[in-house]
DNA sequence: CGAAAAAAGCATTCCAGAATCCTTTTTCTG
DNA sequence: CAGAAAAAGGATTCTGGAATGCTTTTTTCG
């Protein structure tokens, strides 16, 4: 899947983050979008230190953005999950990929990366907020009331 | 790295093995690769069963590819590592990739698969060998004569 | 101030892929 | 036929990421 499971994770809570500067539990976060619980929450503090959130603790504590949501893009919060180093390597797993020695898809892979690197930097949450939404909506006309037993 | 270490393997290997139909050991291979002597083995044996590569048991045995090269493609390869699923799913880890409810990278990713995978049906493991023989050779040239002690 | 709420931090468990070891089967050679 | 060479097959260990639990610190509120 390209990414870890813990990038795909910080994307999606950071997506349902409201907007403004509400704060919000870890803990109903990841009952919200079905996520381990724990787990989630060290990815949060994660998020913290790599200056995307902010937190505070204790009653009425939680967690927000720390900037509005169009201004965080995608490609940060992968860079801050993976570390700068995501998407290094050759794609067919020789040692060393660079141009000295290509392999052949050497070329296509160079393509490919700087084309997904590029609409990551493009990409903001704010974009996956309204991923969300399109969901959401979608899934209400599907099934018009769907009761909670 | 996009695909598993195992698939790797699996080229660097078949790229080793000789164009004649000569059976060559799976130990002489791991050493000469510097790979996972055992390790190896059974991932060569996986290519038997996918027809991709011919063993014998016995002395004198070993294995040799079924067809010529440039016969053998590398997207062959990795479906028989990886399994036919490999490269489904949505980049960013979100439940379900498809056209319905795209993540912002959709896009950029659909076109990502469909590029690499058209590489992989094109390139084969006669390229696969071309690009060993050019590393061997700036290796050489590298250094033009070096003792092992 | 004291208790409760919540993040922070740390150790631990779980699990799949990576790698190793050992036994069995096949085939060649003397 | 006996023995050795080599792949085939299965069980096992190792390892890093995924996930969980527990304790500590900070903050709010009565
Ligand atoms: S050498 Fe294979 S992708 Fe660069
Ligand atoms: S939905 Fe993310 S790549 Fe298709």
């Amino acid at each position: 899947m390209l990414f870890s499971t813990a990038t795909g994770y910080a994307l999606r809570a950071l997506a349902a983050l409201p907007e403004d500067g509400t704060y919000c539990l870890a803990k109903d976060l990841s009952s919200r979008l079905g996520l381990p619980g724990p787990y989630l929450a060290k990815i949060l503090q994660g998020l913290v230190q790599a200056d995307i959130l902010a937190s505070v603790r204790g009653p009425k504590g939680g967690f927000r953005l720390t900037r509005p949501a169009h201004r965080i893009t995608v490609g940060e919060v992968v860079a801050a999950m993976e570390g700068p180093e995501a998407m290094e390597g050759c794609v067919m797993g020789f040692p060393s990929c660079n141009g000295e020695n290509p392999c052949p898809l050497h070329d296509a892979w160079s393509a490919v990366k700087s084309q997904v690197s590029s609409s990551m930097t493009q990409a903001t949450i704010r974009d996956l907020q309204l991923m969300d939404i399109r969901h959401k909506k979608e899934a209400k006309e599907r099934v018009p009331n769907s009761p909670q037993p």
